[in-house]
DNA sequence: AGGCGACGCAGACTTCTTAT
DNA sequence: ATAAGAAGTCTGCGTCGCCT
């Protein structure tokens, strides 16, 4: 997809990304002293909305859907699943199935027993094996029953189920890690169903947690964690890129959000109007006086001073002397 | 050898939507 | 109205490797 989209909305997409990221200094908690070290900042929701803007593709996570955006070029439709996660990270969340969690605790809780015998990593994998495949079968059923029902519902244009001319793709933003040159990396991957004729199990993620556990269909390597049911697929990160942006950061983020929120916020001239204020502040109701005290302040010699440490300050203003002729 | 930080995993939390 | 499910996000903790 992102090859054959136009370079203008590309470059649209990139300044509104890029814009964001400049202003990492105001979200990186842990670098303070050297911004440069920060990793550049991608907001997730932002990214969407940027996506959909510059690309005039349609919003598609309405109602939990797989994808998150669908557009038209060329005659060819694209479904688009929008994902930021850092360069080097790991495997990727891609569907929870929380209510066959009962449903599925059996087989999950036949795999622990099966552990609790095993030596090593290698035993609890031949042991649970027949069991892996009958999760992994039936989660690629659940997520292709999923896949198919959201493109059923697409709104963005009718895709009929035989279209060659509709695809599916992970359109993913990678920020590079700390202390990396601060980049963007634009990646690219197919987001297809899972290929149930080749599924093959490729074992436990460790002895300790017997219950998670990888599988693969040939295209992706997939990965079901079970005390929460959510199945990840690894992204096979620097392996995608497609595009590589460079970020620069802002001299003054600060300066920036002070001056949105002077936009938005503008400073009002009827604020600085005392008139006004006073029109405000006679809306208010007026209060009861209900208790009154007063004390006075006196000096050493029980005399009330002119200026006591309450308003000493206007024994020195040089108004004064105005003041008191007027008021007398 | 021991201390420290980076990293990755597992799982919990948040937000939104839909089903009951 | 309320509960439950889905996706997205955050965080504690263990591990590993590096530096002293």
């Amino acid at each position: 997809m992102w090859e054959d989209l136009p370079s203008s909305k590309k470059n649209e997409y990139k300044r509104l990304i890029l814009a964001f990221a400049s202003l990492t200094e105001m979200f990186a908690q842990k670098v303070t002293d050297n911004v440069e070290e920060a990793a550049p900042i991608i907001n997730s929701k932002f990214q969407e909305t940027a996506f959909q803007r510059a690309f005039n593709a349609y919003a598609e996570d309405i109602g939990n859907t797989s994808y998150d955006a669908s557009l038209e070029h060329n005659g060819e439709k694209y479904l688009v699943g929008i994902k930021t996660f850092g360069i080097s990270s790991g495997d990727q969340k891609v569907a929870q199935f929380k209510a066959k969690h009962d449903e599925w605790s059996d087989i999950i809780d036949e795999i622990k027993r099966h552990a609790n015998d095993a030596e090593d990593k290698a035993t609890v994998d031949s042991l649970n094996e027949v069991l892996y495949m009958k999760l992994a079968r039936r989660i690629a059923k659940i997520r292709n029953a999923r896949i198919d029902s959201s493109r059923a519902n697409i709104k963005g244009f009718k895709a009929g189920e035989d279209d060659t001319h509709v695809h599916s793709v992970y359109h993913v933003l990678m920020p590079s890690s700390r202390n990396e040159d601060a980049k963007i990396y634009v990646g690219e991957t197919s987001y297809d169903k899972i290929n149930l004729e080749n599924l093959s199990i490729l074992g436990c993620t460790g002895k300790k947690n017997p219950t998670n556990f990888f599988f693969t269909d040939g295209k992706h390597v997939y990965k079901y964690t079970s005390a929460d049911s959510q199945l990840h697929m690894n992204f096979d990160n620097r392996n995608i890129v497609c595009d590589e942006w460079n970020v620069k950061y802002a001299d003054d983020a600060h300066a920036i959000f002070g001056k949105i929120a002077d936009m938005v916020y503008p400073k009002s001239p009827d604020l600085d109007d005392n008139s006004n204020i006073l029109e405000i502040e006679d809306d208010v109701e007026e209060l009861e006086v209900e208790d009154t005290y007063c004390w006075t302040i006196w000096n050493k010699n029980q005399e009330t001073e002119l200026f006591s440490g309450f308003n000493s300050f206007l024994a020195q203003d040089p108004r004064w002397e105005k003041i008191s002729v007027k008021s007398e």
